[in-house]
DNA sequence: GATTCGTTGCACATGAGTGTGCAACAATGG
DNA sequence: CCATTGTTGCACACTCATGTGCAACGAATC
C-alpha cells in the first residue's frame, strides 16, 4: 500500500517546511504513524528527503515542459512559471532550505534540472534583449526565483501576492515596469 | 584578555557562515582553542550566537546612522548602504540563515533595528514615489536585501558583483533602469 | 617567589536523534 | 482458514553535541 508512503511524503514536505531540522519522529507523528513505520518505507532520513525532493522536481519538471511548449516570449513564460508555482510555492520553500543544511550536497544534484530550465529561460531572455544582463543567467535566475519564494514566505500567499511576486521578479530581470505590470495582469 | 574572546567571535561568524549548524567544537578548533575555553567565555552556544549577532548589528547600525546623516534621496541612500555592506556581505550572510534554524526567534529580536532601518528607508522611498509599491515596505525591504546577500553568496564578491547587486536591488525596488545604472555608477 | 587569570585536558552526565531487531497484531485476499 | 503485508510497540545500540567539574599548567603581575 503506497497510501501511507504518500501521506508520509506529503506531511514531510510540510513539517520540514516549518523546520528543516525536524526529526523523523516529528514527521511520523504528523503523519499519524509511528517512527518505525517511516523507516519501513525509507531506510534512512536522507532517503526520505531524497524521495521528497525527487517528487517535487518531477512535478515541477512536468510543469516546465508544459510552459515550454507554449513557445511564448521569455518574459511571458516567466510569468506563466510564477503563476503555476505560486499556489504551492509556500509548500516547496523547503527545497530552498534543503540545499543548505546537512544534506545540501545530496539535494543540490536533484535540483539540477530545475536550475537548468530556469537558467536557460533567463538566458533566452537575455539573448533576445528581453532580460537585462547585470548578472549571469545562472545567478540571475537563482536570485529571481529566490525572491519569488521569499515573497511567498513573507507575504500571505494570496492573489495579490502572486501579482507582487511576478512584478518584482520581472523587474529584477530587467523588464521595464509598464510591461511587467501588463504581463502580470493576464495570468494564464 | 578579550583577545581570545574576539577571535572566537571572528571565527564563529565565519564557521557558522559555512554551516549554520556547526558545533561549538568546530568553532573552537577553527579559533585554535579548546572547546572548554569557548564555554569559559560564553555560557552556552546561544550566548555565543547572541554576542555574535549583537556585534554585527552594532556595526551595521553605526553604518546606517552614517548613511542616514547624508540625507540623500532614498535610492541614493540605498546604493550607499549596499556599497558599505558589500565588502562584508558574504561574511554576514550567516545572519540571514540564523533567523531560520534553531535559535531563530531569539535572533530575530536582535535584528529588529536593522529591519526597521531598511523598512523605513524603503517606506520613505515609496512615499516620495522613488520606489514602487508592489509590496509593503516591510516585505519589499526584506526581499531586496535578501537578494543582495544572495548575490554576494553566488557571485564572487568582487567589484562587478557590487554593481550587479546595486542594480538588481534597485530594479526590484522599482527604480527605472537608466537611473539604477546611473546610481550604481558612482559609489561613495 | 607567590598570586592571579586564562587556558588546557580530561572525565562525566545528559539529551536527542538515528537506525535496527523482533514479536505481536490487524486487514487483505486466495 | 491461511498467508501475506503493513503497521505497531518496544528495546537496544550507537553517535553526537551540549554543558559542567576539576586539577594542572603557563605567563604575566605584584
Amino acid at each position: 500500500m503506497n497510501e501511507t508512503r504518500d501521506r508520509i511524503l506529503d506531511v514531510a514536505v510540510e513539517v520540514l517546511g516549518e523546520d528543516p531540522d525536524a526529526g523523523v519522529g516529528e514527521i511520523a507523528s504528523a503523519a499519524g504513524v509511528v517512527r518505525r513505520t517511516v523507516y519501513g518505507h525509507f531506510p534512512s532520513r536522507l532517503d526520505l528527503i531524497r524521495a521528497l525532493t525527487e517528487r517535487a522536481v518531477t512535478e515541477m519538471s512536468a510543469m516546465f515542459a508544459e510552459v515550454n511548449a507554449s513557445a511564448a516570449a521569455p518574459d511571458a513564460m516567466w510569468v506563466a512559471v510564477v503563476a503555476r508555482i505560486w499556489p504551492v510555492a509556500h509548500r516547496y520553500r523547503v527545497l530552498l532550505a534543503l540545499r543548505r543544511g546537512e544534506y545540501g550536497a545530496a539535494i543540490h544534484g536533484l535540483l539540477g534540472p530545475v536550475d537548468e530550465f530556469l537558467a536557460d529561460l533567463v538566458q533566452q531572455g537575455q539573448d533576445s534583449d528581453v532580460f537585462a544582463r547585470h548578472l549571469s543567467a545562472g545567478v540571475l535566475s537563482q536570485v529571481a526565483y529566490g525572491a519569488v519564494f521569499a515573497i511567498a514566505d513573507n507575504d500571505l500567499s494570496n492573489e495579490t501576492g502572486a501579482r507582487a511576486a511576478m512584478i518584482t521578479s520581472l523587474l529584477m530581470l530587467g523588464v521595464p515596469e509598464p510591461r511587467a505590470i501588463a504581463l502580470a495582469g493576464n495570468q494564464p
